[in-house]
RNA sequence: CGGGGCGUAGCGCAGCCCGGUAGCGCACUCGCUUGGGGUGCGAGAGGUCGGCCGUUCAAAUCGGCUCGCCCCGACCA
């Protein structure tokens, strides 16, 4: 490709409106431009490294044995309200109507379309399993778009759903899935992990997220450095710590103190650690009911957690005049003790704690001495707060370590959530009639891209895994002597024969821009062409990701970069 | 939706308080110049100042409404 015909518009300047990284330098290096919110146009450079991704997963999903298809974009009401989603949903489905008034919606994952496309089909036993994937732009109106490709309205995402006839049998496909999304992730040359995590909207039994790490993520996890577990916060399980040994009960006392409304406030005041302090968090749990619960104070609640256990999905803290009707107390001074009418849930850390602190339930008021079951008492406990470095491994007791990374993948095991609901079943070798076993499997595309640019990138701009490089090599002719162009021209000419991606600039530009543009595009080899090397006889070839320089005599380029990509692209790097 | 911020040339911004001529840098066009890390000089083109309503002799500037965008929180590939 020639770089003075293409359409790859850089800028020299960071657009205001972008503070992320991969936004940054998406928009810069001409990869995408904004529509709307959340909305963007792939321009040809973003749309190779979408291609690109996209090919690594198809090879991998065939391999794994599913099969690709379309499905449409445009679903009716009527298969989302047998799922109870057309309600469930809510805002972010984005809803519309056509000329006759009847309701449909944009996709934003496929359960109901597909599991509607197996019951019509799928009769028996003999034609599971069965696995079908697309890869297809989806419509979510999120809450928040943000971060350019990262959180997109409308985003391409390669969705695939398994059907089995029995639970070993899903397993096995989920398993199958869980392999081919390793290999995807390694051959596109990023560094994850795979994570144990929360079933979410979509619902379900088990599922893991694929994390790529970089600082730069949203996303917290946790693992055990001595052994396999790593989970997301919001889904990793807290050992109960061990049961608090008997030592002496102090009598429960009242201490003032004045505008102590947070954990930080009041161990400065009281000069203790937050771990001695208790908070108590007031969460609205249906129409003008509280539920308390009861969490450390150098701890964090897990609200995921609270409402699966209490069975909800709308948790949200209660309101100051919902506060009000239970307590005399402003928020930060709500206490266990005394609050009556009130279900009280603690973590499980509360129960090894004596002698602690809580909110007094009137205005500038604390109890110190607090102890339970003496002073108040506890319904429920569980399992409520967010886990954190140096809590111990559930699996090998080693204190767990923190990383960032952002989600790129997702796979769930289903159950027969959908299959039940929509009559997808089949008839076993018995004349048995079941519901088939399902498991669904998310990678965001271009969201993987962006997580690539978060995870290679320098201050100078984009550093591509070869894998998913737009271009594997580009030509700086950086001087503009007939010599000079005959050499680029010549070079572009054999790569080109070598079937290497080779980007040729050939814009008639100072040397500066073109290294500056070469570095932010993020091409892995740049080759250098200049009348000072020329004279000597040599080519420099530069590695974009280390800086590493080779001179070699022309005719010997095309060779080695041959041999060079073909490493990369085995080596995944 | 709650909190914060921003809409002035393609991009980045100034001007707004204190109303009166729309400006700077980059990019763009033409000419010369330069030629291994965003050359230099000269000449140009490009604007409903997000939109609507109001105040005023006069609005980018003051007031109201509205739309859009960005950032922080509740959601997720």
């Amino acid at each position: 490709m020639r770089l003075s015909q293409s359409f790859i518009p850089t800028m020299r300047q960071d657009p205001g409106e972008a503070e992320v990284i991969s936004h940054r330098l998406m928009l810069r290096s001409g990869m995408i431009r904004k529509v709307a919110a959340g909305i963007y146009s792939y321009l040809p450079l973003g749309l190779r490294v979408i291609r690109k991704i996209e090919t690594i997963v198809r090879e991998e999903m065939n391999r794994a044995g599913a099969q690709e298809l379309l499905l449409p974009i445009l679903s009716p009401a009527e298969l989302w309200k047998e799922t109870g989603r057309w309600d469930f949903y809510g805002k972010e489905l984005v809803r519309l109507q056509d000329r006759h008034d009847r309701d449909f919606c944009l996709g934003p994952t496929h359960e109901e379309v597909v599991t509607d496309l197996f019951r019509r089909e799928v009769r028996s036993y003999r034609q599971l399993p069965l696995t079908l994937y697309q890869i297809q732009t989806k419509f979510r109106d999120e809450i928040r778009p943000r971060f350019g490709l990262m959180r997109g309205r409308e985003f391409i995402m390669k969705d695939a759903y398994s059907f089995d006839q029995d639970e070993a049998a899903a397993q096995h496909n989920y398993q199958q899935m869980y392999d081919a999304y390793c290999r995807i992730f390694s051959r596109t040359g990023l560094k994850f992990r795979p994570v144990e995590a929360d079933t979410g909207l979509i619902g379900g039994i088990s599922s893991h997220e694929f994390m790529v790490l970089a600082n730069t993520g949203e996303e917290l996890i946790v693992f055990d450095p001595d052994s396999q577990y790593a989970a997301n916060v919001e889904r990793a399980e807290v050992v109960p710590p061990p049961s608090k040994k008997g030592g002496e009960l102090k009598p429960l006392k009242k201490v003032s103190t004045p505008n102590a409304k947070s954990v930080e406030d009041l161990c400065g005041l009281l000069k203790v650690d937050a771990s001695r302090v208790v908070k108590t968090l007031l969460y609205q749990t249906g129409d003008n009911e509280i539920t308390a619960v009861l969490i450390r104070g150098d701890h964090q609640a897990n609200e995921i957690k609270i409402q699966r256990f209490l069975g909800l999905h709308d948790l949200t803290l209660a309101s100051p005049e919902l506060v009000a009707k239970v307590t005399a107390a402003p928020v930060g001074f709500v206490g266990p003790v005394g609050l009556s009418n009130v279900r009280i849930l603690a973590d499980n850390a509360i129960g090894a704690l004596t002698n602690f602190i809580v909110g007094g339930n009137e205005p500038d008021v604390h109890l110190t001495n607090v102890n339970s079951p003496r002073d108040f008492a506890v319904q429920d406990w569980g399992d409520f707060r967010q886990a954190q470095a140096g809590d111990p491994s559930p699996k090998s007791g080693s204190p767990l370590q923190t990383l960032r990374g952002i989600e790129v993948g997702h796979v769930f095991m289903l159950g027969t959530k959908y299959s039940e609901k929509m009559g997808a079943t089949y008839l076993d070798a018995d004349g048995q009639s079941h519901p088939a076993i399902m498991g669904c499997y998310g990678i965001g595309i271009g969201r993987t891209a962006a997580a690539a640019i978060e995870q290679n990138h320098d201050e100078k701009g984009i550093c591509w895994p070869m894998p998913i490089a737009p271009f594997q090599a580009q030509i700086l002719p950086v001087t503009t002597s007939e010599a000079v162009r005959l050499a680029s021209e010549q070079l572009y000419h054999e790569l080109n024969q070598q079937n290497i991606e080779v980007l040729l600039d050939d814009r008639n530009e100072r040397g500066g821009v073109k290294f500056n543009d070469a570095d932010m595009i993020g091409t892995p080899y740049h080759i250098i062409i200049g009348d000072k090397g020329l004279a000597g006889n040599t080519i420099e070839i530069k590695d974009r990701k280390t800086g590493e320089k080779v001179l070699l005599p022309p005719n010997q380029v095309a060779d080695w970069i041959k041999d060079a990509v073909a490493q990369r692209l085995q080596t995944q790097s």
